[in-house]
DNA sequence: TTTTTCGGTGTACACATGTACGCTATTTTT
DNA sequence: AAAAATAGCGTACATGTGTACACCGAAAAA
């Protein structure tokens, strides 16, 4: 039992992965791919494509899962540059910038099937964005001494920009990006400064206000 | 000269819309209709879809306006309810909310076009909602006496978050929609918050920091 | 009135799709 | 060594697609 089956059967496994991954572009939809061009591009006659996936959808959530794992390589490399110092915000879109100029059909496929019309698509999506959310979430409430509340509605706020923002840059000219990436940072420092005031607002109504503000939005 | 030819074929081409409209729903964009799937409902041979429409794209944009004149009408229809009084953030959103709910399909349809494969169709969804964000930051900037980068950064940031809302609202059960909406207002209040603190920071540096705020933030 | 225009129809065709079915060759199990 | 399992192939078929073409009848223009 060496397994020389089960090490070809993953590995074309794969190629029917980087062929439907390799087709993704800005004017190809996971949607519109067929299951045949997916096969032929992997090099498999069409009915093969059964012996791995029963359905184009079981692919496109395998892909789904593949994408919310470059997301989630993203932050670890997010936060490495974090740690050797410098602002959080502009490390953090300076990233994800770099992320979908290099990914940009992964943050396609992201963006085209949370809005898609597979119900376990826009689920599977929203799980991950969500994951990215509840990391940035716990990052804010113990490096800003937010309260919980706030802490998560400034994490949903800020995904939300930074992915809108990732969304313009995919139809952006390059010389605009670097405006576009400053726009995005000056939102993100409205949103967080708001948080801060609002939020010790909370705690400490009408004392203490708008005091020594150390936090990221200057 | 009565014009009755004219005049039918204005109905017909308003059924094909309505058709169209009418077919869209949270398991059907508009690029997985089909043109005789729509001369069908419209109660048309196909070939005579062509008598209106050279392209299932030329109907698409033709959506899109309408989508965004619906848009439009939203807006002017929050306007008047701002103007006799009431926080302008809690009765934009609940505005917004109720379009969403009556006109769920069309929004859907802003939502997945604007990252679809068409370049012309997220060209149409962008420009109607550069619409949206402009009018917005004009108000912004005469309400709030906002400088104009500031005011146009706070637009654009708060469209993204109700529109992101918007998004899910449509796969959100309807008792947890009242909590979805406050949520948002809290966003919309910290960019609120902090648009103004940083907008005066920035005109008059360190100076009548974070003084009168009878702004939308409380 | 005669002629032209044109919205709508039905037929027809080439093409792409998903997938059922049976076969083969090779690995795995017995 | 014999038997079973299985990844991959080729054929085949029913179905849906866009659209070219010829035609019709009524409205509009002459």
């Amino acid at each position: 039992m060496s397994g020389i089956r089960a090490l070809q059967k993953e590995k074309t496994r794969r190629q029917l992965i980087d062929a439907a991954l390799g087709q993704l572009s800005s004017e190809r939809s996971f949607s519109s791919l067929s299951l045949r061009e997916v096969a032929k591009e992997a090099g498999l006659a069409p009915t093969s494509f059964y012996r791995h996936f029963s359905d184009m959808d079981e692919l496109g959530l395998t892909l789904v899962d593949e994408a919310g794992l470059t997301l989630r390589q993203l932050m670890r490399q997010a936060r490495q540059r974090i740690d050797k110092g410098g602002s959080v915000i502009q490390i953090s879109v300076r990233t994800f910038m770099e992320f979908i100029e290099s990914n940009g059909n992964i943050f396609r496929l992201l963006l085209r099937e949370r809005s898609g019309t597979s119900k376990a698509f826009r689920a599977a999506v929203n799980r991950e964005i969500r994951y990215f959310t509840l990391e940035l979430c716990d990052y804010l409430q113990q490096a800003n001494k937010l309260d919980a509340e706030v802490a998560y509605l400034q994490a949903n706020a800020a995904v939300t920009i930074v992915f809108s923002a990732g969304s313009d840059a995919l139809d952006c000219d390059k010389k605009d990006l670097a405006e576009l990436a400053q726009r995005t940072i000056k939102q993100l420092r409205f949103i967080a400064r708001g948080a801060f005031e609002i939020g010790v607002g909370n705690k400490n109504r009408s004392e203490q206000r708008s005091s020594s503000a150390k936090d990221e939005t200057k």
